[in-house]
DNA sequence: TCTAAACAAGACTTATTTAGTCCTCTTTTT
DNA sequence: AAAAAGAGGACTAAATAAGTCTTGTTTAGA
């Protein structure tokens, strides 16, 4: 049970968005000082601002900067504009799974996502203490 | 961030031994009332047996059967006898990302962790409801 | 003591997902 | 117009997940 790559990638970018709060950065600077591969990263904005956690600016001049505050973007918002916080597939969609109408175990895992999703939600860019990887200072 | 279809099998395994606690059970019985491919299952049962989940007997009139009372087992134990809870690889092992030392956001993995883990270890087999898939009555 | 019913264990195979790259197009400033 | 950005889809390779196959060991009982 473990988070993509690529979401790991999301949060280093979000996070260094966050140190930089109000400057407008380039794919090539968030690479290089989140240490997030250009191509994959360029994939990875666009995601981000399809869901509305960073504002693009597109030709000459552009790049991309924080949609809010860092304290208003939490962990689960990054991490399912990415993946699903799935748990078990039938806690994400009943019916992913036939046995979902009659499976003891189905409502644990409803309940499950549910507290693990708390858990993410709880974690804010605010939060983390500047300086190291994925900050551009290291 | 998803468990493995492997571990949705190993609980309701469980799941089923728990209803019939007492009792032993044949690889081929648990398999065709869990919906568990019995090649596959045999395979997860001799991890759950390791894990101390289930005790396994050999030979004729052998099978499988829980280890302790179904509300001692819980579902971390489960899972974790199947695959590690990760979240995200350095939550695990710091060694397996090597910008962990600086990383900024490292320590909230290691709390997010724990904290599902928690979680999870809240839930035991005695808790689920019985009757439907999994429960071989269904 | 022989046989059949069970589990043990590792090698192997296939399908799916992840982690990326590549190429072409559009937008915007100068 | 040219150059500097991002947008987006097609594509590829590597890794992981899902499951089978084969062979061996243990045990109850005829
Ligand atoms: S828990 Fe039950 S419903 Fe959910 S996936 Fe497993 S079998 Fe299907
Ligand atoms: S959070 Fe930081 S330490 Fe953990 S994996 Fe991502 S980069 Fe490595």
């Amino acid at each position: 049970m473990r988070i993509k790559r690529e979401t790991d990638y999301a949060i280093r970018c979000v996070n260094y968005l966050a140190m930089r709060h109000g400057q407008i950065a380039v794919i090539g600077d968030i690479s290089k000082n989140a240490f997030v591969p250009r191509k994959f990263l360029a994939k990875i904005l666009q995601k981000l601002a399809r869901a509305g956690i960073v504002t693009s600016h597109r030709g000459v001049k552009g790049g991309f900067e924080l949609a809010r505050g860092p304290s208003l973007i939490n962990f689960l918002e990054v991490i399912e504009a990415i993946q699903p916080v799935e748990m078990n597939v039938c806690a994400l969609d009943d019916r992913l799974c036939a046995l979902s109408d009659t499976c003891a175990v189905h409502p644990v895992w409803i309940e499950v996502r549910e507290e693990v999703r708390r858990v993410l939600a709880k974690r804010n860019f605010a939060h983390i203490k500047t300086a190291g990887a994925g900050t551009g200072t290291g």
